[in-house]
DNA sequence: TTTAACGTTTACGTTAACGTAAACTTGGGC
DNA sequence: GCCCAAGTTTACGTTAACGTAAACGTTAAA
């Protein structure tokens, strides 16, 4: 079974980003595509950190917090210190997502309420046009 | 009864930023405070659409795009046409919103991952050193 | 064989969101 | 009267995250 590869400009396609954009991360240090010759051959890894990536930017991530997130995943927490600093990471990135969402549902609410304003004032100009006729 | 006001400090020390930030958003035309001779005068309005700002800051948003969600309140609707395509916006923003909720609750539960996996690490090298003994 | 589609590197340009510094005014305390 | 803290304007600097352009290699189809 050969490993499934991927070409920059299938996974630009996949993800809605330029290529230029996937160079860049590379150019970062985000990921580390394989070369064929020249060019680059994506690995699925490559695929999802990529996808992670996306995922990070689109609740407000800088690239440098994307990466630091994704590598908590992998381990190079050797001894108990690091350990505890890893943990202390997760604790303090849990709340800051918490607040997010709390942000979110407040945000949430009012889109309700403008959005009830709105029904009402069109239902009313609704009537109005009928008791016009 | 006279409205309270505040000091551009005092909304810097509140807030956490400097005062250049809230001249900055000033500049940019998302507040516009009184003024005393030179000095500028925040309103209760101005601290809470400052505040708005924030929220949106945090869950990523441009401050051009927290501005157009703040400005979905107040009410520029006149016709049925704009009307229209204010509740389209809400659709489409709600949307992003929920998409948001969701990217937070799977890097959630990858943070409970990885904090089971410390912990459980720890509790190991924990029993290790008591066997030493 | 040429051309079209895809890939590459190098490098300069751009936008957002402030930081930082200089130079000035202003109201209150000693 | 003097000074200091807090305010002001003006203006250049900085970082992140790409966009855009030029100039070039490769391969598969017409």
């Amino acid at each position: 079974m050969t490993a499934k590869t991927h070409t920059i400009s299938d996974l630009a396609r996949e993800f809605g980003v330029t290529t230029r954009t996937i160079r860049f991360y590379e150019e970062k240090g985000l990921i580390h595509p394989l070369r064929e010759g020249q060019k680059r051959l994506y690995s699925n890894a490559d695929r999802v950190r990529i996808k992670l990536i996306l995922r990070g930017k689109r609740i407000g991530m800088t690239l440098r917090e994307c990466v630091e997130f994704i590598d908590m995943y992998d381990p190079e927490h050797n001894n108990a210190e690091q350990l505890q600093s890893l943990i202390d990471d997760v604790k303090s990135r849990r709340e800051r997502l918490l607040q997010q969402k709390r942000d979110i549902d407040d945000m949430l609410s009012g889109l309700d309420e403008v959005q009830g304003l709105c029904e009402e004032s069109l239902a009313r100009s609704h009537r109005k046009k009928l008791a016009h006729t």
